[in-house]
DNA sequence: ATATAATTGAGATTGAGTCGCAATTACATT
DNA sequence: AATGTAATTGCGACTCAATCTCAATTATAT
């Protein structure tokens, strides 16, 4: 069993859900789609592997997934809220492009642990973190002349 | 005329849009308010010192507000989209209890350090940052058991 | 096998946000 | 001051992502 499945599967145990036909698809496509996703995405990709996946099913089961660590809610764009896969080791955050859009990777562990410590003071316990830098990319930065 | 006024006049002049009396309501409006709101909250407060001012005149109006750097938009909470102003030197970042909907605003500068140290390989001029971080606040974690 | 609480799909509903439109208005030009 | 015109207005209808309802089904413990 892969270890995504593993950890989803102990999830729900673990809150007295139940692993489900449908969780296990939803799960799969997920973890097969690259990069980032919605719902309705998502939606398609189960509906792929198993016709008769609901969308109801889609939205009821994206918040287990992002509870069991397993995908992260990454942005919202045109209305819709984006995902994405959240594999061990790789969180990262985003900077993003005013003028063209591009979105930019990054990886750093040192803004991860600020970010735990931030929370110790109000005894909040941190699920998920977001960080968007908004600004210019190289490219929009020269075009500006 | 107030620093705010002026500032949003030179905006909807520079891109031929109109001083209009119901503007002119809602940036007041957006200025009366401490903290956070959204469409909503703005539009309550705009009735408030004018009556006539239509729910869709808001929601037009946000978006011009928003470019000319006088308020912004800080995150989504409970399916709303909340702003505030921005007034010189106040940044500050959010803790968002995904419960109760509970914000706790923070202001670390170390973590504005590192996120402009992060930008400088990529070449990327940041103009804003947005950290949200998701969690249960100290109420619901307890209520939870 | 039985009990039972969780889950399902289908479709209805919600509600934040947008849009179309005819009437109105800000503002530049005479 | 009067005119032209493009922007803006309020209203209400609309969109559509997300949630909810409910009767039927199903996963799991006993
Ligand atoms: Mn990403
Ligand atoms: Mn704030
Ligand atoms: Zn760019
Ligand atoms: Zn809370």
């Amino acid at each position: 069993m892969p270890e995504a499945e593993k950890r989803f599967t102990k999830y729900l145990c673990e809150h007295q859900y139940k692993l489900t036909p449908q969780r296990k698809v939803i799960l799969q496509a997920a973890r097969e789609i690259k990069g980032h996703f919605n719902a309705d995405k998502l939606y398609d990709e189960s509906s792929t592997l198993d016709k008769s996946v609901s969308r109801a099913s889609v939205y009821r089961t994206i918040p287990l997934l992002v509870e069991a660590g397993l995908i992260m809610e990454t942005m919202r764009s045109q209305s819709k809220t984006s995902y994405e896969n959240v594999f061990k080791g790789l969180y990262h955050d985003h900077l993003i492009c005013a003028t063209c859009g591009k979105i930019i990777e990054f990886r750093n562990d040192e803004l991860m642990r600020l970010q735990n410590k931030i929370c110790k003071p109000f005894n909040f316990k941190p699920t998920e973190h977001m960080t968007a830098i908004k600004g210019y990319c190289k490219k929009c930065q020269s075009k500006k002349n």
